[in-house]
DNA sequence: CTGAAAATTGACAGCGCTGTCGTAATGCGA
DNA sequence: TCGCATTACGACAGCGCTGTCAATTTTCAG
């Protein structure tokens, strides 16, 4: 019970066996009644081509590569993230005969750039999903782009030029949080901004100030305060924030953890959530759910921009090299509406 | 700037093409001086075997499937381990020359079998490794089984018989925490047992009773309550025992969730961790560093785990059927002390 | 009908590597 | 030193497929 080669099947069928390539490779120029005659001797013969012949043969592989920071230098908040870009990546895979080799990499490492070479090198991918925050880093998409692979960027938050990427609206869907908080009764919605280095938290609070605008509320500066991305800052900035004599009655944070930390330091002093006071975080983490009260927050649509980017891939969309032909595609992400935003006071 | 081939590191090094391949494969029966020679040339041209070539001529991919619980069913606490063992495999791939093919899958699922099959029959990989719960699943590990693909199983806690499988010491280490804790001075050691089905936590009540065993203090049924693996149950095993007139001073629990449950229960009746009470966990979640305070608690090595599987599998280790051979690797797991445990009161 | 263009099919040479097996070099006891 | 067992190395035939290009058949305008 051997497995079945192209030879067998060309027998079975009475044709070469170029034509039966053509036939399982779905090429033109081929009869329709020849084509019939294949499929069923592939069929007989339950016939899978050998991948690795395919590859070597052709010179490219059916595999993506997907690459992002190696979480074990981030203490795994980032393990959801990963996760559910391999499910957006696999799901894509499963409809194209595609395989997922996963490639965690370390920046911080001197040789990077070499090491995704040599695994291109290797495994010839016919593409590569680069995510963010790898995405920004142009020692890795030149390291990537020199061997002539396709590559398509995941990055949250911005909009980049010339290049195949899928990205979300950060920006626009935060705007919407704030007009959705002004909704709510509010007058004065404080932001807690995040690590300034992050791209895409830069776009978060400019959209908190396109918010405003929308909803006729006027910015001020008294209502920002600067964190850092952790839990500790959300309380240290929730604390100065509530602790004023006129606080605000609802504060967005850039990130879960900071929100978090608000809605702790609240109930340290004795502040309802969302009675008195309204929360909202962005990203949606596994946190966001088990807090009490749970957290309004935007939900990135990671799983689905990773399956648009493999599928981009998968489609042969990227081998044009034409710049014109560049673009990105926003997936857009989603507001949750949970317990820690309600009316305002009064 | 092609790329260069076993002919091109041949040439350089002054040697046949099958003499690059011996070299590069490790295998035996070159000599130091020329392999030196070779490995030069390798490095000069940064020269990297073609996998589909290499798969396509010796019939056997270098591929290791990594088959686990799809985490998406599972709401993501599992994103840590998965991570974890994804890091393993693919460490042991780096020394190794070979490729991760992660496949999650759900065990709901009626055809999982089939779909096994088919990835196997596509793939051809060297190996796979299957995670548990999976590993537990008789009708998972048959359907590998049918297919002759060597199979390595991670059961975390359960010794089993005639199979490649890798464990860790859960009942060893949990005695071990519990010397520890009577070491501490602590006489009135409780235990939260937890989901009945879940043989590994079966294993780690063991431990704790070999545990008191061998600190000298006798086993009594009324320090032991029941839970189920969740947060609540924690607060509630943990209320139940510290209510009574002569409670427990240190609370051993089957996992890390329902010892954040006891801190937090103990946090709401006013009894300090760890000055009047010890909580210890298992598991090293991310919560049992984010806890305050930070939870004494075991290390599972999964990492560790997936590393020796991988590795079993790439060493052609586990090709062999014979049942002798089989066995069970045991790594074990490591005790964290942190803060939430300390001297007994008194 | 006829010739040329278009559509269809096949022969065959690799792709880059490993397995087999034969040959050359080396080690070593006497 | 010789003879023989080892050890080290190389020549070469594929692995199963795709790309190239030439051969064959079909189509169709004139």
């Amino acid at each position: 019970m051997a497995r079945a080669t192209i030879f067998d099947v060309a027998e079975l069928a009475g044709v070469s066996i170029k034509t039966v390539s053509r036939v399982v490779n779905r090429e033109p120029n081929v009869r329709a009644s020849t084509r019939e005659r294949v499929e069923k001797a592939v069929a007989e013969l339950s016939y899978r081509p050998d991948q690795s012949a395919r590859n070597l043969a052709s010179h490219r592989s059916h595999l993506i590569g997907l690459v992002y920071d190696d979480p074990a230098a981030y203490e795994l908040p980032s393990a959801g993230y990963v996760i559910s870009m391999q499910q957006g990546v696999l799901s894509a895979c499963r409809s194209g005969l595609a395989e997922l080799l996963i490639h965690p990499c370390n920046y911080r490492q001197k040789d990077v750039g070499a090491q995704l070479k040599s695994l291109i090198a290797e495994t010839r991918p016919a593409g590569i999903i680069v995510a963010a925050p790898l995405s920004n880093m142009p020692k890795i998409v030149r390291a990537i782009e020199e061997t002539g692979t396709p590559i398509v960027r995941i990055s949250t938050g911005s909009k980049s030029g010339k290049q195949y990427s899928v990205a979300t609206n950060d920006r626009d869907v935060c705007a919407e949080m704030t007009c959705y908080l002004a909704s709510l009764g509010h007058k004065r919605i404080a932001f807690i901004t995040g690590d300034p280095n992050h791209k895409a938290v830069a776009q978060r609070f400019t959209g908190y100030q396109d918010g405003l605008e929308q909803s006729g509320l006027k910015f001020s500066d008294r209502l920002v305060v600067a964190g850092d991305n952790s839990f500790g800052s959300g309380e240290a900035c929730g604390e100065e924030l509530l602790k004023r004599k006129n606080p605000p009655t609802a504060i967005f944070a850039a990130n879960d953890d900071m929100a978090a930390g608000v809605v702790r330091v609240a109930d340290r002093l004795g502040i309802e959530v969302p009675a008195q006071l309204s929360v909202a975080g962005f990203d949606d983490t596994a946190l966001a759910r088990q807090l009490y009260p749970s957290l309004t927050t935007i939900r990135q649509p990671l799983e689905e921009m990773a399956e648009r980017a493999a599928t981009m891939l998968l489609q042969g969309k990227c081998e044009d090299a034409d710049a014109d032909a560049k673009g990105t595609e926003i997936v857009p992400a989603t507001i949750q509406i949970r317990e820690s935003t309600g009316p305002a006071p009064g």
